[in-house]
DNA sequence: CAATTGGGGTTCCTTTACGGAACTCATCGC
DNA sequence: GCGATGAGTTCCGTAAAGGAACCCCAATTG
């Protein structure tokens, strides 16, 4: 398929592409958050062809997002989230709300979460990290950063 | 390529990915959110190959993501974000936030964001739509929706 | 009024990557 | 010793990305 680099961009959401963007990858990040770990869990409960989710978690292996445990004298392997893959968590809260709101239809959403802290069904609002006021696309002007293209 | 169809799996990750997963649909709907607009404009800022790019623009016209505005009497088109294609940013902002964080390096972020509400340069963070506590990976119990395959 | 330009796509061809099934390899438990 | 199990690898057919050339139409330009 011959597919353009994204990682030489200066951009963050490129780059970010260039990690989790090919397909399958966020699924397979999905199945680890909830506790799927072994490599034949992963491929029977995706559907995914082994050679690509052996190159998808070679990926996200090498570029710090899983780790691979072994768990038995054998070599056998468990995938868990780093602390840079627990990050990306928050991207896939993120997909899952927009995905509730705008794709679930009739049926609603396929899966609830329930806060800890207040302990209600809830979901994921995005708040400026500084002011705690809300913070969406009308919110914000972009301004030329450190690491801008020359 | 023989892809998976990600959309009919009962997951609001899945489904999203079905709209924006592609290559390059992030990418533009970054460029259309930053107000670049045009056909040409997008093929040349992007590098995409125009064939990829129609595509990408009908489908995500389909989606209900960007809207086709005509803008003179000739047939010329301005791509613009819908109500539904406008939340979607909210995913991009997450992604810039992550890919600053771990992939900026040195050089650090291109781009900032200077919030309207307060005026300083922050960035977004996830709080419960509910109680406006931080929410992330470790917060929150999954439970089945009412959406849940059978 | 013919020639050029520019936006917005098609068409065609080559290269790559996905899907699927079969196959390998090492180690247990029996 | 013998099948079962986990974790991959190998191989082939097909579909999708990249790239360049081409097309259509309206408005300038000379």
């Amino acid at each position: 398929m011959q597919r353009t680099n994204f990682g030489e961009m200066a951009c963050s959401i490129a780059r970010t592409l260039d990690v989790i963007g090919e397909p399958w990858s966020p699924l397979i990040l999905r199945d680890v958050w909830v506790g799927m770990s072994r490599f034949d869990q992963l491929q029977a409960d995706l559907g995914i062809s082994r050679k690509v989710l052996t190159e998808r978690l070679n990926h996200l292996v090498d570029q710090g997002v899983l780790e691979r445990h072994p768990y038995d004298n054998r070599p056998r392997y468990e995938y868990r989230l780093t602390a840079k893959g627990v990050e990306l968590v928050d991207l896939l809260m993120v997909m899952v709300g927009w995905g509730d709101k705008w794709l679930a239809g009739e049926a609603g959403p396929p899966v609830l979460y329930r806060h800890h802290a207040c302990g209600e069904i809830s979901h994921v609002d995005l708040r400026c990290a500084h002011c705690g006021e809300p913070m969406h696309a009308g919110d914000i002007d972009l301004l030329p950063g450190p690491g801008a293209a020359a």
